[in-house]
DNA sequence: CATCTATATTGACAGATGTTGATGCCTGTG
DNA sequence: CACAGGCATCAACATCTGTCAATATAGATG
């Protein structure tokens, strides 16, 4: 049971609505799609989460993530626990190591909700 | 002096860097674009953002704003200044009201460097 | 089993954030 | 000039957030 499995998240509400140049949002979606903003609002964890997206396959082991910051290694973890609990990263453990991967779907989603692709 | 005149603000820097899911960013790219999502990772400040944007003329009176929420002005008040702060709306105040226009070009790269038009 | 290593969890704390009522500042109007 | 209405600012408050040291957990290895 190393593969996590495919549930629904937070992440998965990206794609609910129009762009913001295109359809005002109700507040109920706003209040969707925040929680996806506010886990990339953090210059850690935004860098964090290019770190992992911009690898070959979307995929970094914490250990080398860790090495990346002048923090604690408590705090890499718990800003890795936030965009995994929006949905914007998946976990998986491989022996003693932890692997954290993008979802770029989501990253998608959410970058098409902001800035609208413009076509 | 009612228009606004163009300064730099922070959302020139949302261009500063290639899409997240390309390159990794520097601490100090992240610690630029981070504001812009803080600024748009509110529930409240993100449909600020949709009502604006997706008007016709890309602007918005404050009266119309105020309507929209269930909240008080001064808090609309607030929201709306930290959308100007970030550089992600202008500010344009015409006899008694106050229009706040989205600027569509920072969005845009903001969603760019979020979701990689993937092309 | 004892131990080491990689990562997560807990508890604590300073600082940031969202909200409001009260108030101030402009601007148009009588 | 006085007043009314639209919007911003201020002061105060409760809540949330980022950070770390200490500790726990879980897998590998001797």
């Amino acid at each position: 049971m190393s593969k996590s499995l495919v549930l629904l998240t937070p992440a998965d509400t990206a794609a609910c609505c129009s762009p913001l140049t295109v359809e005002p949002l109700t507040m109920q979606q706003a209040e969707q799609v925040a929680p996806l903003l506010k886990a990339l609002a953090d210059p850690v964890r935004l860098r964090l989460m290019s770190l992992i997206a911009s690898r070959e396959s979307s995929e970094a082991c914490v250990c080398d993530l860790n090495d990346a910051f002048d923090l604690s290694q408590p705090t890499i973890s718990h800003h890795l626990k936030v965009l995994h609990e929006a949905g914007l990263v998946d976990r998986d453990k491989r022996g003693v190591w932890v692997y954290y991967r993008a979802r770029t779907a989501a990253l998608a989603s959410l970058g098409a909700l902001v800035g609208n692709p413009a076509r």
